[in-house]
RNA sequence: GCGGGGGUGGCGGAAUGGCAGACGCAGCGGCCUUAAAAGCCGCAGGCCGGUAAACGGUCGUGAGGGUUCGAGUCCCUUCCCCCGCACCA
């Protein structure tokens, strides 16, 4: 007999299991006409965000995500479900572009590098990904489908070329779309980037904001992601007004407003610097200061910009505009013109009637300027000195009030007193309408979605320039490849490296004429705007996806990711898969049906009393504290993101070899909710290892024969009756909390069926082990199958059905009810479960007698199977 | 400034308006061991009283008020932190 410790030891399980459930294709979903499919099993389509395979390999934020899907599609799969849980690669995009030109490596070839480390750690990890269905956004098989449904946009008329100021990021060499640029910067790198007039490629993602808007009523997103969106999206409606311009017969300047009903209170206007008419319509006198206030707005950064936002600036035309509502001899209707940068060019028309009484923006400007603020409004709110302000224009007020009287026009066919806001509005616009001076308008601040970047590593366009213009490449002889070169610098503007590949751009068009390539390429989300699709057919040759399999599969049922992609990648993807709709390609209006954001994980740092972060290596444990290596200082723990320099970057590969990937899974999922962001807590990781290891030590003993189990697991032996309720308990627990996401009190309520078990170890049954083996296996798979194995269990453990819950066992035959004098706990009783209130209540009474003696009893309150209250005076 | 989320032990966090602090970490005590580690068993919010234990009292979910028999949870006021947007007419 070779008896030898029998220890817990991930490192020898877990690569066993992970290549048996590869190499016998567990995991793999079972498309309609597959053979073995059942249409009538349920499907639930679990979706990660994709990652960008980074030089830099798994940060311990992806495998967060990731596990959480996977224990969904583990634990849908034992309950019945036909689950597609893919992992790709959104593997084209600067950063390999980057470190190409940095080390003179192909692009291509580090990708394929990356990607390859990327696939070991995932599968290190023990996620149960359909591995066949494996895509990655810069092969030429997906990419030619990228191409093909840009193509199909076109074809819809939602693809075309514009020469409108873009934004362009000199350091990276390309232009960016709005989504990537915050506050002037580029959200990759912060590089600054200005607006620039270049020939780009746009999507008419405008067309569709209407949709995007009020289809994203039918989500389960959450509310603040909601918000987000439809922020973003920006709608307003209001009304576009025309206005005379004195002395320049025939020139009217159009406005757009929200409040058409406060016209009678416009005392100026103002337009954008970059207006179209203000060089027609400057007078002589005021060309000079116009003109430069103009250069010092192009100069401006849109940071610089948007920073002296809090001090209003602008310069008079010398022109005067006349108000429709107002004859035109009435100097209450001849209002000056302005130019001010407040006033954005492409929002609106890019030029705004100013009421200073009724917004905070044009009586800051009027202030500053001295122009006149009329009244509008004859508030009633009680606050008579308030009151008589707004009516005499001392005060900006944009809340809804009453209007004033002389809210009308000489002939009274408008006139607001008596009206809501909403009539207001609507008599100002019917009153405009009828007149030809303006129309109702609904506008946007979701911008068209620039396409196009001066880079070599994306998809190309299916494009030839040709002397008759844009033709497009047939789909036949899609994709369109890149060709191979050796040198990616960045050109510089408008061309992208690719125009140095000479023979490449050189082509002929369909009629056999010299035509040039489009040297322009997709950006990063193009591939990603549709990947959810390709996953459910990523084989099909002839078609990005098969109706029947998208039919079938979507919507995703479960799309877990970062909070960052919340405008950028989540509008073009719904974009997208409306506009397939609209082509009749897909049935789904939206692609994703739950989406759900988790939080990041961050790290400690320690900060010195000046609060600089101390890095890790210049740290050293003193005792309780954290103090300064070499100067000894005390340092205060702060929780910050994970950082290099901050030198607290924990890599999941270590934390894999040191306790397992089943503890990586169970720690980042114990750590706390999903969607808060925490800090890493190298300290903790060892207590879900601990756990995991008595679940171990329950069915296995610490020195046996290799192989053998305690005892009494290897006889069927009827359950104690103690441990079966608990476990019956756990199972309801654990089943409920996945539901929910609430994966940490999931655990928690294993835990603590564990160190019951332990406690009674030798009362264990097979049966009992055996289903909880089945529990643990999503959060925990490689152990939980090792168990399941060993306890003889059934085939395999990942495709063992879930445990039932008799709810009998939930119930129990007597309670433990709190006695409370008013509000106090002073007693405790024990009573059956089903006892009548009067039994609950006499028993009660005995167990406080004491508090009770002396007083009466006002109420007594009998919550049951939790507490009863007496309130006594 | 606007919008969203949040403030609970030494730390991460639990709590359908019903016994606050589950579970884990760190801490303390014990068992095992020559010893240590590991493991196992147990204790553990603060304060006051009690020689001590049992126990008893009292305070306690950022602060202040309110509703309620009862509030971490609902309402009002206020402070602080995080995220998003930011002159969008």
């Amino acid at each position: 007999m070779t008896e030898q410790k029998q220890t817990y030891d991930p490192a020898t399980i877990e690569p066993k299991w992970q290549q048996f459930w590869l190499e016998h294709k567990v995991f793999r979903a079972k498309n309609p006409g597959d053979p073995g499919f059942d249409p009538k099993q349920p499907k639930f389509y679990a979706l990660d965000m994709f990652p960008y395979p980074s030089a830099a390999g798994l940060h311990v934020g992806h495998p967060e995500g990731y596990t959480a899907t996977d224990i969904v599609s583990r634990w849908k799969r034992a309950k019945g479900f036909n689950v597609l849980h893919p992992m790709g690669w959104d593997a084209f995009g600067l950063p390999a572009e980057q470190y190409a030109i940095q080390t003179n490596t192909h692009p291509a070839k580090t990708t394929a590098a990356n990607v390859d480390t990327f696939r070991d750690q995932l599968q290190r990890l023990g996620f149960s990904y359909d591995w066949d269905r494996e895509i990655s956004t810069a092969d030429p098989a997906y990419f030619r489908w990228t191409q093909w449904i840009w193509k199909q946009l076109h074809a819809r008329g939602l693809a075309y070329e514009s020469n409108a100021p873009v934004w362009w990021c000199e350091a990276l060499g390309t232009v960016l779309a709005n989504d990537e640029v915050i506050n002037g910067k580029s959200e990759r790198g912060d590089h600054p980037c200005e607006r620039r007039p270049l020939r780009q490629w746009v999507l008419k993602i405008t067309e569709y904001a209407e949709r995007l808007l009020s289809e994203l009523n039918t989500l389960d997103w959450s509310e603040s992601l909601k918000t987000m969106q439809r922020e973003w999206i920006g709608k307003s409606e209001g009304a576009e007004i025309d206005f005379d311009v004195a002395g320049h017969e025939g020139t009217k300047i159009r406005v757009f407003t929200t409040r058409p009903d406060t016209l009678f209170g416009a005392s100026f206007m103002v337009l954008s610097p970059e207006h179209p008419l203000v060089a027609a319509i400057t007078t002589a006198a005021q060309r000079g200061a116009v003109e430069a206030y103009q250069k010092a707005a192009a100069s401006k950064s849109e940071m610089e910009r948007t920073d002296l936002a809090k001090d209003k600036s602008g310069v008079w035309t010398g022109a005067y505009a006349q108000n429709p509502l107002y004859p035109a001899n009435d100097p209450r209707g001849r209002i000056p013109v302005w130019i001010a940068d407040y006033v954005i060019v492409t929002y609106g028309t890019g030029a705004i009637m100013a009421v200073p009484a009724g917004d905070e923006r044009d009586f800051a400007f009027a202030q500053k300027f001295g122009i006149a603020i009329p009244g509008i409004f004859a508030p009633k709110s009680g606050d008579a000195e308030k009151d008589a302000k707004i009516a005499q224009g001392q005060l900006c007020c944009t809340d809804e009030v009453p209007y004033a009287a002389h809210c009308r026009t000489a002939d009274g066919s408008l006139s607001l007193a008596g009206l809501s806001l909403a009539e207001g509005k609507r008599a100002a616009i019917d009153w405009l309408v009828k007149r030809g001076r303006g129309e109702a308008k609904i506008t946007y601040k979701l911008r068209d979605w620039l396409f196009s970047r001066q880079r070599y590593w994306g998809e190309p366009f299916p494009v030839l320039h040709t002397q008759d213009g844009v033709e497009l490449v047939p789909d036949a002889q899609l994709p369109v490849l890149l060709p191979h070169m050796d040198d990616f610098k960045p050109g510089g503007v408008p061309e992208s490296p690719l125009i140095r590949a000479k023979d490449w751009v050189a082509t002929k068009d369909s009629k056999g004429r010299p035509a040039q390539r489009e040297i322009n390429t997709m950006p990063g989300a193009a591939g990603s705007s549709w990947y959810f699709l390709r996953f459910c057919d990523p084989q099909n040759a002839n078609e990005f996806c098969s109706k029947a399999a998208s039919d079938y599969w979507l919507p995703v049922d479960l799309y877990v990711g970062g909070t960052e992609h919340a405008v950028g990648h989540l509008l073009y993807s719904r974009f997208w898969t409306k506009v397939l709709h609209d082509a009749g390609r897909v049935t789904v209006k939206e692609p994703f049906h739950k989406l759900y954001n988790q939080g990041m994980i961050q790290a400690f740092a320690y900060e010195d009393a000046r609060g600089a972060v101390v890095a890790m290596k210049d740290t050293k444990e003193q005792g309780d504290d954290v103090v300064h290596a070499t100067t000894g200082e005390k340092l205060k723990r702060i929780v910050t993101k994970m950082s290099k320099r901050y030198g607290n970057v924990i890599n999941p590969d270590d934390v894999v070899s040191e306790y397992g990937a089943d503890t990586l899974r169970l720690y980042e999922m114990y750590m706390g909710p999903l969607a808060d962001s925490k800090p890493w807590n190298p300290k903790d990781v060892p207590g879900v290892f601990r756990f995991l290891q008595r679940s171990w030590r329950l069915c296995v003993p610490e020195y046996a024969e290799n192989g053998k189990l305690h005892a009494h697991l290897g006889t069927d032996r009827p359950d104690d009756a103690e441990i079966e309720k608990a476990l019956h308990r756990t199972i309801h627990k654990v089943d409920g909390d996945i539901e929910r996401l609430a994966f940490n009190t999931a655990i928690a309520a294993m835990m603590i069926f564990v160190n019951d078990a332990t406690k009674a170890m030798d009362r264990l049954s097979r049966s009992q082990m055996l289903r909880y083996a089945q529990i643990l296996q999503p959060f925990a798979p490689h152990v939980a199958e090792e168990l399941w194995q060993r306890l003889g269990g059934q085939g395999l453990l990942a495709r063992a059905p879930w445990p039932k819950v008799d709810p009998a066992m939930l119930v129990d035959d007597e309670v433990e009810m709190a006695v409370q004098v008013l509000g106090k706990v002073r007693g405790r009783i024990t009573v059956p479960t089903e006892a009548a209130n009067d039994v609950v209540l006499a028993a009660a009474r005995q167990a406080v007698a004491s508090y009770l003696e002396g007083k009466t009893i006002a109420k007594e309150i009998v919550v049951p199977k939790k507490l009863v209250n007496f309130v006594v005076k």
